[in-house]
DNA sequence: CGTATTACCTAAGACTCCAATGTATTTAAG
DNA sequence: CTTAAATACATTGGAGTCTTAGGTAATACG
């Protein structure tokens, strides 16, 4: 596991970024979807994700749609065009903060 | 500017870091040396370093040391042995987080 | 049939950082 | 020489973000 404090302000990107690639997501599933990209070590709990679903939605970057399986209803969010669009904006503030932060801490780009 | 958000948890990191590298810093020194090494896109607020510094210090990461200049009187910052290595750790910790967020994000590691 | 997993969610609090503010010295500009 | 900018320390109140802990319920598996 990271240092938790170094996933703050990543959070929207990830989920941005996981429904632009992939369509409509539920939640349960996006939690999934980043534990595995991650190999387990970085563990988004329902208390965070929550919460910034529903502000994204409230920004207007994301839509729901209710589907029902069973008798279990599950919510699946998707990206509003303007979700789109953030979503490539934070892509590109998120590589462009890396980018500093390796001339800050004077590191060698060496990622692969 | 940077989404100020993703600067969080960085910043104990980058201070480390910094005097890891530089020996002892004063507070404003250290402030300039960021603004100089982001080409002034990350600017550290007094408000963000001074209380942070003050918190590496209560942990033992830090010492200080206090020189006269005149009538002013520059406060200088520097690791302890514990400072020294818990520096190391944070910019392993900082790489190994690059790494995870780049597959997460699904981004190739192209920061040069 | 009970436990794990799937699936949704909220509330209280901790923690981090920022904006604003305050004080005082030194340097540069007019 | 006086005043504005830069240097230099710091605190406080608040905003925002995430975590811990909790709550509900359906489904799958043994």
């Amino acid at each position: 596991m990271h240092s938790p404090e170094l996933l703050k302000g990543t959070l929207q990107t990830i989920i941005l970024k996981l429904l632009a690639d992939n369509g409509k997501m539920y939640g349960y599933e996006i939690t999934q979807k980043v534990k595995d990209l991650s190999d387990k070590s970085l563990q988004l709990t329902e208390g965070s994700l929550y919460p910034t679903l529903h502000k994204l939605e409230a920004e207007g970057l994301l839509k729901t749609e209710k589907v029902s399986m069973g008798k279990r209803v599950r919510k699946y969010y998707f990206l509003t065009p303007l979700g789109e669009s953030t979503s490539i904006q934070k892509i590109q503030d998120f590589e462009a903060f890396m980018k500093t932060m390796f001339q800050v801490l004077q590191l060698s780009p060496k990622l692969a």
